[in-house]
DNA sequence: GGATCGCTTCGCTTGGGAGCGAAGCATCGG
DNA sequence: CCGATGCTTCGCTCCCAAGCGAAGCGATCC
C-alpha cells in the first residue's frame, strides 16, 4: 500500500495523474508541462508509474501517449482527492479564471463533476428520479423515463437488474456528491454527443454550449449562468 | 492530493493506517510496535496524520487512543490497497501462520474480508440474494428474507428505498469482491453479536468459532475449514 | 540526408524527512 | 511524595530520491 501511495504522493506525479484523470491520453511532453518539471524528470516519473502499472502507454510515431491503466486507478485517485478536500485543513488558494472554469464543470475520468455534475445529481435526487445513499444509488421508474427521453435507453442494457446502478462520487470542490458509475459515464457521454458540453484544451474543464444551457434547463431545471446557491439558501429553497 | 497520498506513502505510516483499518482505536505505543518504529518516530507520524485530519484521538488517562477520522479515510485506504493488489507486479512474500489467519478472515474497517468475506459475497450472489455490479449492489426479495432470518431487519431501516444498498469492495488478497457498505457493516456486526466470529488480539484477523462454522454453513453453504477453491475449480463446480 | 523533434539515459547535486537517543512532561500507583 | 509508565519534544545523523544539464537514440519532416 505504501508504495502505491508514495507514487501518488510526489507533487509532480500527482499533477501528472490529476491531468490524466481527464480520461484522455497525453504525451510525455504535455505531462511534463502539466507537472511543471523538465522532460527528464517527467520521463523518470512516467517510467515509475508505468512499472507500477498505474499507467499504460501507446507508442504512436515519435509520440508516446500515456493514460491511466484502469478505472480502478481513477477511483483510487478520486477517493484520495475526496479525503484531501474534506479532511485537510482549509487553506488559502488564489482564484483564477482557469480555476473558475474547473469549478463550473469538469470531467472526473468518465463522468461529470463541478457545479454542473453536482447540480445534475441534486436535480435527479430532488425529483426522485435517482435515489442516492453514501454507498450507492439506483434509478427510479421516473428516472428511467427521463434518461429515455435524453436518448439513454437503460432497459437495453443487459444487466441482472432492470434498475441501473450508479455510484456517488464526492466532488472535491463542491464537497457534495455527483453521479459516477456506469450511469454517470453514460450521461456524460450523451452530453458530449448532444454537444451540450465541449472539452477545453489542456484542461479537465468543460464548456457548456448555448445548446447545453437550454438542454440542462429543460432536462434538469439547471441554470448554471447564475452563481451557485449557498448551502443555507439551498435548504431554504427546499423548505 | 499529493499531500494526503504522501502521508499514506511512508511505510511506517502505512503500517499504522493498516492497523487502524481494523476500525478499533489503538494507543500510540501499540501503533509504534505495529509500525516497527521507535516511540518518538511513531509520535511524529501520528502528529502528522492528526494534523491532516486523517486520524482522530481520544485522551484517556495517560493513554492516547488513535482511530481513523472517518469512513471516508477507510474507503480511501481500501481503494489504494485494491490498486496495490491488482496493479502492482506480483512479488514473492513469505507465508506465516499470522498471514494464514488474515487470509481466512479479517475485518475491513466495518465489514468482513478474506476468504470469509468473499465466500459470503459469492454465496449471496450465486443464490441471487444480492445482485452486484462493479459500482454497487442491491438486495433482492430473497435476500431480504435471508437477512431477516439472520436477525437483520432491512425493512426497519428508514431509507428512501426498501432495498438495501451495498457496495462491492475489492478484496486485496482474494482479488475478488466482498460485501461492504451499510449492508456489509450490518452483517459483520451481526456475526460478532452472534459470536460466529471473534476478533484476534493485535491483528485484523478474525477467528471463526465452532458456532460460526455451523452458522456460515447453514446460512451461506460455506465451509471454510477446507482450502479455498481455485478460480478454475470454482467455474467447473458452477458448470 | 541533414536538421529537428520527442523522449530517454547518464551523472551529479541537493534538500527534505525518517529515524533514534536523550531529555522533558504529564499521569497513575502506592 | 517518588518512582514508573505513556507519550512528546529536541537535537542530531543519514539516506533516498527529485531535479536538471548534457548527451544519446529513434522517428519525422522537407
Amino acid at each position: 500500500m505504501a508504495e502505491v501511495a508514495a507514487l501518488v504522493g510526489d507533487p509532480a506525479r500527482a499533477n501528472i495523474l490529476d491531468t490524466l484523470l481527464d480520461g484522455r491520453a497525453f504525451t510525455a511532453t504535455e505531462l511534463a508541462f502539466a507537472a511543471r518539471v523538465g522532460a527528464p524528470t517527467a520521463s523518470a516519473h512516467l517510467a515509475k508509474l508505468l512499472e507500477a502499472r498505474l499507467l499504460a502507454v501507446v507508442k504512436q510515431g515519435r509520440h508516446r501517449y500515456y493514460r491511466l491503466a484502469s478505472p480502478l486507478v481513477a477511483r483510487m485517485l478520486e477517493s484520495i482527492m475526496a479525503v484531501a478536500a474534506i479532511e485537510m485543513p482549509p487553506r488559502y488558494r488564489p482564484r483564477s479564471s482557469r480555476d473558475e472554469a474547473l469549478l463550473l464543470g469538469r470531467t472526473c475520468y468518465d463522468h461529470l463533476a463541478g457545479r454542473l455534475g453536482v447540480g445534475i445529481a441534486d436535480a435527479l435526487v430532488a425529483r426522485s428520479q435517482v435515489v442516492l445513499s453514501d454507498d450507492a444509488g439506483e434509478v427510479t421508474a421516473d428516472g428511467v423515463k427521463l434518461f429515455g427521453d435524453l436518448g439513454i435507453d437503460l432497459a437495453a442494457e443487459k444487466r441482472p437488474s432492470p434498475r441501473r446502478f450508479c455510484r456517488p462520487c464526492l466532488d472535491f470542490t463542491e464537497r457534495r456528491f455527483h453521479l459516477a458509475g456506469a450511469l454517470g459515464a453514460m450521461l456524460a457521454r450523451r452530453c458530449f454527443d448532444l454537444r451540450w458540453i465541449e472539452r477545453r484544451r489542456d484542461s479537465r474543464a468543460v464548456a457548456i454550449t448555448p445548446m447545453g444551457h437550454e438542454g440542462f434547463r429543460n432536462a434538469f431545471g439547471l441554470d448554471l449562468r447564475q452563481p451557485p446557491a449557498t448551502e443555507r439558501a439551498r435548504r431554504e429553497a427546499a423548505a
